[in-house]
DNA sequence: AAAGAGAACAAACACTCGTTTGGTTTTGGA
DNA sequence: TCCAAAACCAAACGAGTGTTTGTTCTCTTT
């Protein structure tokens, strides 16, 4: 979000675009608080102050970059979904396509889950809600499955994400991965 | 590890234990890098010149706490091992000690969650060696498992190690969690 | 009681952090 | 062609960072 709304249309040599990749990157890889605004703009060719003619504030850099995460990994699992009907089937190519994406295609995907909410006070509140709203496509996948009775869907659905979000910790490129996913429950 | 051997016993007025679960606190709760040492001085009325001679460096007393942490989850868990044999009852009682020590009881132990090795270059070989230390008692569980063929132990414990791990990120104090367990596989 | 080592103080060091301010260059639209 | 707005530069700001150094106090041991 700019520090204020433009009285026309952005100029094409501007670099927004490179600024929230490259930060992207480096979010996912260091985390938030370890990158330093000298960091991002390195890495563009471009001076530290430079920045707050886009941003406000560093955490909203981290903002942006967060909602572009949800819209991209959303609409990964949400493609990954169409056509599916069975709601295990729905179940388990969500669980792929969040792995994919979660260890191959997007930075922003993997800020998503590496950046904790609370290391941006300023907008906590903003990552919880766009969070949430990209998790409740599990909460209603969750709701669709044909369970026995005293199974607790919220608990099932936390502990399945957490054995998928967690493999961002010990994940390193050259291992088969949707398939590992497809034998569990 | 202080930074030089003593050539007789500590005193009995040192604030060293005091620093640890000070330091223990903060981490688990903000991080290691949000963390300053000003912030870990603060709590026990110390200045932060103190802490190194104590510690030689701020990475080091991360290293210690780390160190204690393994050493209070491992024995949690040994413990509740103890009397039994049957492999999935083992694997349970494991995890319910560990989500215990990770939800409730120590400090220390959820610091060995939530701090990546990497936050602290310095230690960081030391630290992803501690975790391996701890990580191998459930690499024997499973392993003790009876398992139908084709399953990959090790994706199988990641992903339960994951599943317990990640409720570090959502768990708040109010709810019943040993049992939100035990029905799981 | 005296000596010596443990433990902390007091004060600074060089550096990095996120951010601000005022000015300059470049571009798109009339 | 001209000018206002977009985009960035240049240079600093104050606060906070981990750490070092020399000194002082106090407990333990003999």
């Amino acid at each position: 979000m700019p520090p204020r709304r433009l009285a026309r249309t952005p100029r094409a040599d501007n670099r927004l675009r490179e600024i929230l990749d490259h930060a992207a990157h480096l979010f996912r890889e260091k985390g938030f608080q370890a990158t330093s605004v000298r960091d991002i703009v390195r890495g563009v060719d471009m001076l530290p102050g430079s920045l707050y003619y886009h941003f406000a504030a560093k955490e909203d850099l981290l903002a942006a970059v967060y909602a572009e995460g949800v819209l991209r990994i959303s609409e990964a699992v949400k493609k990954a979904l169409e056509g599916r009907t069975d709601p295990w089937v729905r179940l388990e190519a969500a669980c792929v396509s969040h792995l994919e994406a979660l260890l191959r295609d997007s930075d922003y995907a993997q800020v998503v889950i590496r950046v904790r909410p609370m290391d941006a006070p300023a907008v906590a509140n903003t990552l919880v809600r766009l969070r949430d709203e990209y998790e409740d496509i599990f909460v209603q996948l969750v709701r669709d499955l044909p369970l026995a009775r005293g199974v607790d869907r919220r608990t099932l659905r936390l502990m399945l994400m957490g054995a998928l979000n967690w493999s961002q910790t010990w994940f390193r490129p050259g291992r088969t991965h949707p398939a590992a996913i497809a034998r569990r429950r």
